[in-house]
DNA sequence: TAAGTATTTAAGCAAGTACTTAAATACTTG
DNA sequence: CAAGTATTTAAGTACTTGCTTAAATACTTA
């Protein structure tokens, strides 16, 4: 099974795309991280859990399914992998679960969140 | 079918949920858009589409599906997704098509390219 | 105009995702 | 401890995604 040329160029520049490779190869672990970061962010329903937690600090299952009118598993399950990505973490107060931003991921998170609420102070002004 | 209560709280404050909603609507446009955004950069595989395209200004296809080692039909079918979404923009120069990142969007997805190239430079210092 | 190159399009398929409903778990209170 | 509440877990399913391969398109050049 040889691997195959598919495109053969005349004029290339090697040592160019030499470098993108190693470019590639340094920002490996950054990219995988940002962009494990950027598919959970990537859904509407998920964002819209983040920037509610942003701006309201804690919200317990019950009320975050009620302002998306979602199902609590639904919502559940969508704070699970929030949860194990280390964006958000949960504390138990009776048998109410308070979900909030969790402090070590703000620095890649809090840009997002801020192209967010940057455009509603625009909005609202 | 009537819409039913899963959760029955002594303790609600309607008006914060009255609050989280109207956020959530305000919000609505850009969540759309930038959940678009996100998902989209959140392919391991775009992201490093997105990156070599800031980096480099201007790739073709065949340089990016070498550098990526991945059959170019494979990276065309990723590049179309970013044009559609307006985040790239393609130039074709004979038979070579070149593509670049879209200065519309730049706004947006050039703080999510500078978390990468960030941690580079802290890297490589 | 024939042969070759760069790219895109299309069809197909395996894997992943986002819900649903039902049941399990854990806590609270009469 | 029985009944009820908040949440999670699990299984099932429809939909989406990301590749593959084959074929089509568009441009170049002998």
């Amino acid at each position: 099974m040889e691997e195959e040329k598919l495109c053969i160029r005349v004029y290339t520049n090697k040592e160019r795309l030499q470098l993108c490779s190693d470019r590639l190869e340094t920002a490996a672990g950054m990219i995988q991280t940002l962009s494990q970061v950027f598919s959970l962010a990537g859904s509407e329903t998920r964002l819209k859990l983040l920037y509610l937690l942003e701006q309201e600090e804690s919200l317990c299952v019950c009320d975050l399914s009620d302002v998306l009118q979602m199902t609590m598993p639904a919502v559940s399950q969508h704070l699970r992998k929030l949860k194990d990505a280390n964006i958000i973490q949960s504390k138990k107060v009776g048998q109410t679960v308070f979900y909030s931003l969790k402090q070590e991921r703000q620095e890649v998170i809090k840009p997002l969140l801020e192209l967010i609420s940057r455009e509603i102070e625009i909005k609202t002004n």
